[in-house]
Order: C-alpha cells, then structure tokens, then sequence
DNA sequence: TCTTGACCCTGTAGCGGCTACAGGCCCTAG
DNA sequence: CTAGGGCCTGTAGCCGCTACAGGGTCAAGA
C-alpha cells in the first residue's frame, strides 16, 4: 500500500524535526494540509509536505508567529507575492526583534546593577529585596508593552 | 465603614498600576494574600499588600515567572533569606537574560541577511522565501530550547 | 426618594504554541 | 496468537494574563 515518497507522520516528523503532536497540531490550525489517508485512515505525506513543514519549521526558529507564517504561506501559495511584500515583512520582524534585544539588554544592566549591590555573604538585609521593595518606577520602561516574559522557569524546569 | 489604609481594589490598581484582573488573579494562584472583604463583601486593602504588589510588579517587569517571584516571597515571608540565596536566583536570571540577548541577536544576524539578499524589487523569484524554504540545518541554533517566542503579532496587533 | 452610573463580585473562557494524556485501532514480527 | 510499536481522535494542561457575562453595591444628583 505504500505509495512512492509516502511518508508516515512518524517519518516526516524524524525527517522535519517537527514533533508528531505539532504537525497534526499545524494541520489543524489550518498551517499544514491535511494530507492524504491511507485505507486504515493513516495519514501519508509526500515531498510537498516535507518542504512546506521545513519551512514552517525555520521561520518559526526565525520567531515568525505561526499567523505571520501563514500569511508568508499565502503569499507564495498564490504565487502573488513580490519581493517587496516579502520584504516588508521581514523588516518588521528585524524590528521587533531589535525592539527585544534592547528591552532585554536594559533588564541586563538593571539586574546586574542588583546584583552588584549584593556582597554575597549572609545578611538580614538584601540589597536586591530591597530594590525589588523599592516603589518607584523602575529604570527599566519596557519600549512597548512587555511581551508574556518567557519565563525562566522554562529554563529551571528543564535543569 | 472605611478603615485607615483602606483601599478599595481599584485604588490599589491606580497606585500599584497593576490591572484589576491580575490583581484578583494574583490572589487566586496566591502570589497575593486574600484580603479583609467589607460588609458587602468588597476587597480591602491596606499598605502592607500595595508593597508586596509593587514588589511583584517590579519583579515581574525585571523578568521574574511568577513562580520564581513566589520563591522570592516565601524568602522574604519567612525572614529566612541569605542574601546568598537571593544573589543566586538574581545571577540564574542574569544568565538566562544574557542568554536571550544571544540567541535574538543571532536572530537578527540571520534576519538581516536575508533581508539584504532582497532587492525590493519585483520578483517571482525572492531570496528570503528561497532561503526560508531551505531546509538545511538553519545557521540559527538556539542555546537551548528556545522559548515561546512571544511573536510580532502581538505588537502588529497592537497598533 | 429614586435613578443613574461607576464600581465591585464570581466564574468561565480565550489567547499562542504547543505538549501530554486517555482510550482506542492497525500492523508486523516472533 | 500475542506483544509491541505505531497511528488515530479528542480533550485538558501549561503561563500570565485578559475579557467577558450576569449579577450586587454604593454615592451623587434630581
């Protein structure tokens, strides 16, 4: 039953690097077509799949949202984008990621600022506690809203 | 009925400049403590929560989950911190900040690359979507997994 | 005194981008 | 014929809020 370039989600996910859960996810956001099923209702992907999931996979490392993947998609899907569009796009994505390094880069020197403060050895009281109490607007104004602050944790949890 | 230092919910979130929600939120995943209610049943606060508030607020824009700034909290409840310790989360999270900083400026790299590939021009052929479909090992590699990512759109939204 | 409107209450659902089940079916090797 | 791996659907959870719906309360003005 295996056609040529049929590729099992299990394949196409070792191939792409993409997580089974995440392409079925990706079909059902309307991302990824929904492919082809076999008799057992198995889906079977072909080469197609494997390069429109790659894509999907860079431009998310890239920090493309999965929305402004889709609307990269359309573009090409109608094979009616310029260069321009594209480009557009790409530049807005340059800019908000240089908006991010610059907020981040002012928690770096607020924190470390704390941190400095801090000698280390044992006391009552803490130099960070006590910038963390302080009321006052903090030095650090965020250049737009905050965005959700990945958290840490994330990082702790994986430890 | 008013006691002194009482505030009413909305004071507290004009003074703290924390959302109502988030305030009552804060309450329910208890970061902050439940408070008197009134006769009716309204939230009344006194000066002791609007410094834990601004404490989380602070903590919260330097970057800290909300579960990190429990940690925090439960040093200071229990009077029972070492600055140590406190350096020790600071200097995690320093690290996980300058963590970020490299990886969106290697984001930017690659971004700005491509982009500059761009003529700007028309064409049916564009150097960013060819390099997007290109399915090699991406030059951007991640430090570790990255984080949500928390997407342009939630700014392109916001315009 | 009554009405208006601002405030407050609880509870639930939604966002993005997955991940992790539960409870099943299918397929192949031993 | 059985064990195990894969696949299927559907739902619930993660974080840190935000936005309702559908009520109760309170103070100022007519």
């Amino acid at each position: 039953m295996k056609q040529k370039d049929g590729l099992s989600i299990g394949e196409l996910s070792k191939q792409s690097g993409v997580n089974i859960e995440t392409i079925r996810y990706y079909e059902k956001i309307g991302v990824m077509p929904a492919p082809d099923r076999s008799a057992s209702g198995y889906r079977v992907y072909g080469a197609d799949h494997l390069k429109r999931l790659s894509f999907v996979r860079r431009s998310r490392q890239l920090g493309f949202s999965l929305d402004e993947i889709r609307g990269l998609l359309r573009l090409v899907d109608g094979h009616a984008y310029t260069c321009a569009q594209v480009r557009e796009l790409t530049l807005d994505h340059l800019a908000e990621i240089r908006r991010k390094i610059a907020d981040l880069k002012r928690l770096e020197r607020v924190m470390a600022e704390m941190a400095a403060q801090c000698s280390g050895d044992w006391a009552p009281e803490c130099a960070v506690i006590d910038a963390l109490f302080d009321t006052r607007p903090p030095a650090v104004e965020p250049s737009g809203r905050q965005p959700p602050m990945p958290t840490a944790t994330s990082v702790m949890r994986r430890r």
